[in-house]
This record gives structure tokens, sequence and C-alpha cells, in this order.
DNA sequence: CGACCAGGCTTCGTTCAACGATCCGACACG
DNA sequence: CGTGTCGGATCGTTGAACGAAGCCTGGTCG
């Protein structure tokens, strides 16, 4: 690519920077909404916890209605909810919403690995692979944070075999908001563990291009994480 | 019902009252919000009108602050689009965001109607049925934007049938953008009324249980949707 | 004559201080 | 023991203010 053809490549080079939005980072509202939700997703903050509008505004050095900016974007991401003259608390997902993200998920995860049309995206099914040798790596370490998740990265990748920018944000939404149930689910080996050989069998299925064969596995996988998830979370309910 | 075992009423209306929260409507902010996306659908603000921050809140009585709360919340749904110290514009979307609507489309759709797993949920069949009526009755009377609303709402109702919260409030955010990119194509009428027929086969094959054909027969559907809009869409780029 | 640069004006981003409204906890009362 | 009342604390909303960044205008220069 020299510049042969200038206009040409200004032309290029106006299309790529119009997709590729510049990285306007700023906006003071959005770093502290992105400071939050790694708290939360971290387990720094546990499901529950009460955030102070007073507190959270002189530690985090920013004015009291920047921060409300930032609460009604975790809350819109269902990371936090507000109740009324009450404050907002880090959400606290109940087997029902449990149930509802695990529907959400069996609809859109197999769809997703259906919708992969043979390879198509080379990159795509290239991440499935590395979430799962993610995983493995982080097994041998017994760094089992590590492993769950190397888990979300796996089926975020999933979905990215879509190819569709707007599922993928969905697809992040329910991952966060699984995060919080395992935080309250304790530790993660136990329940991650078992999944490291199924991710790799479903990588492998979709490398072979039995795309069909994958999502009735995964379809499979996503009903037995679900059960798991309700069995551990209902009996120590205080 | 009647008063026989009043603690035994009284605990179930306990129950009751505890999964079906109080109707908090209120918070300023919110009904900002949904005041200015009425607007925005009902294509009294059309895409890529700026929406200056002193002449919104001055009209709407509220302060500037509170303005600035609704804007968030809007932009996160994508029915606006903030640009640093410009301002926020309703949003125009391009081809290639009609694209990437569409590829989310074709999974969540097909998907979810094969999900409601043999007419489990009656209601939600009955919903499908009563979008292709709401289209057929706007179509005899001529009302062609109602039938549009029928259409989307004939969409809706098919998400439904798999029976997530979630999944129908990100459909219901994929629709509204929809709705803006149908108010810069012009008139409805010929886009909309080819698939009132379309729409009554699916209904059909749903409520005869016969789901994997009518999954089949919506991911067709959609293909055809999305060629004409970007047909329709292309030719007139200014 | 057209291009470029500087200035002013406008608007956005952010902060601050303040007021009512509402909720929580404690205390007194029947 | 349950009920009602009274602060105290926090939230919801407002208004005004300042710096920063964009847009428009007008003048200068090649």
């Amino acid at each position: 690519m020299t510049a042969a053809d200038p206009d040409r490549a200004a032309q290029a080079a106006l299309e790529a920077l119009s997709t590729a939005h510049v990285a306007q980072t700023s906006s003071t509202a959005e770093r502290v909404a992105d400071a939050l939700r790694e708290q939360v997703v971290e387990g720094r903050l546990l499901p529950g916890v009460r955030l102070g509008e007073q507190a959270f505004c002189e530690a985090m050095r920013v004015s009291r209605n920047t921060l409300r900016e930032a609460f009604s974007q975790l809350v819109a991401e269902r990371i936090l909810v507000r109740e009324q003259h009450r404050g907002v608390f880090v959400a606290t997902p109940g087997v029902a919403d449990v149930a509802d993200v695990y529907r959400s998920r069996r609809v859109v995860e197999p769809a997703a690995v259906r919708h992969g049309e043979l390879g198509r995206d080379q990159a795509a099914i290239a991440r499935v692979r590395a979430a799962v040798e993610e995983g493995r790596a982080a097994a041998e370490q017994g760094d089992w944070v590590g492993v769950a998740d190397a888990n979300q990265h796996f089926h975020r990748a999933l979905v990215g075999l879509a190819g569709s920018t707007r599922l993928d944000a969905q697809m992040d939404l329910l991952l966060a908001e699984m995060r919080l149930t395992f935080h309250r689910m304790g530790t993660h080996r136990d329940f991650h563990e078992p999944y490291l050989e199924r991710n790799d069998a479903v990588a492998a299925l979709v490398e072979r291009g039995e795309l069909e064969k994958a999502a009735l596995e995964v379809a499979d996988y996503l009903a037995d994480a679900e059960a798991r998830i309700v069995a551990s979370l209902s009996p120590p309910r205080p």
C-alpha cells in the first residue's frame, strides 16, 4: 500500500476511522462506571452491598451528579439495582433471575453456534479455541478463578461466532450477571472444573464444522449448568 | 374465596406482593426518558436531529442534570448517540447497523420460536395470533403505520415464546432501532404489507406446534426483509 | 479570489450548594 | 407487645457556576 493513489487511500482511511470509532476514552462518568463495574465483577464489592452516594463520590473524587450518572448506567446493565430513596445496591440475582438468564442463554448460545456458517469467520473460531486453552492453563496452575474467567470467555466466544456486535454486548451483560451469582456460591473449583473438557469437545466440533452437534452439546451443557447452580443456590437460602 | 382462613389468605397475599414488586413508577428522569423515547419512535423526532440540552430542559420543565440522566439512558438504548462536546442526536442507523441488527435477529428469533417447547405457554402463542389480527385490522382500514406497529408486535411476540424477560428487553431495543431506519425509508405500506400473510403463516405453524418449520420460515423471512431494507437504504444515500 | 488563522459565541462536561421528600431507627405510649 | 411519633440520614431534583471544546465569523495573507 504505497501512496500510488492518495485519494483512494484517504477514502479507505476515512471509512476505517468511521467504523472503528476514535478512542474517545473520556467522559468521567464512563470511567467511574468502568471502575465500579470492575470492583463488582472482581468480587471486591459483594452482592447486596449498599453504595452510598456521599461515601463513593468522596472516595472517587467526583461529583455526586457524575457518580449518579455512572450508577444509572450500571443499573441499566443489571449490575446494580436502585431502590427509591434508599440507594443503589450490588444486585443479588435470585433463582428466578438465574432461570431467566439461562432461558436466554439456551436460546442465544446454541443458535449462535449453529449460525456460524461453516466456519466463515476463522478468527472467531480461534477465539473459542483460545478460551479453551486459557482454561486449561489456569487449571494446571490451580488458578480456579482464572478457570472461571476462561469459562466466561469461552461462552462469549461462542456467541461471537454469530458475528453481531449487539449480540456480543447482550452476552456480556448476561455473563456479568452470572458472575454475581458465582460470587454468592463461594468456591469456584467444584463448579467450573467439570466444564473444561466439555468446552474442549464443543470447540473441537466447531472446528470440524459439525455445528449442529456443537449446538446440541451446548444446549445440554447449559441445562446441566443451570441445574447445578439452582441446586447450589436453593438450600443455603437464609 | 371467603374469609374462612384469614391467616392463610394473608400469607398468600404476602407472597404475591413479595414477587410482584410494588409499582414504583416515579423518578423524573425515567419519565423524561419515556417521553423522549416516545417522541422518537413515533417519528416526531427524526433521525439526525440534534437535541440541545438547554432547549429541551426548558421545554420539559426539568433541570439540565435530570435531562442528562434521561439522555444517558437513551444513549444506552442506542436510540440517541452522544458526540463529545457537540450534543446528543437521534441515532441514524446505517447499513452496517441494519446488518448487525438482522444478524442478531436471525439468531434470536428463530431460536426463540424453536424453543417455545410444544406450546407450553398458551398465552404467548395467543399474543402472536393477536399481533397478526392487529395487522390485518389495520390493513383493512388503510392504516399502514398501524400495520408497521403490528409487525413489530408480532416479532416481539415471537421472541416472547422463549419466555425470558431479558430476551424480551433485548428485542425491544432491536425493534426500537429498526423503527429509526423505517423512519428514514419513508412510506411504510410498500415495505410492511407483504408480510401480513407471512405472519399469518408463521402463526399458524406455531399454533400447530410445527416449531421447526416455523423457525425456518422466520429465518427466511428475516433474510428477505433485510435484503429489502438494505436495497431501499443504499441508493438514496446523499 | 481562495485559503488560512484568530477571535468570540455557544454548548457541553463537571462541580457545588441547597431544598424538599422519603426512609430508617429509636423512643414513648396505650 | 404492637402502634404511633419524632429526629437523622440519605436520596431526588434543582439552579447556578466555571472551564473546556466546538462552531461561526471576520479578517489577513498568499
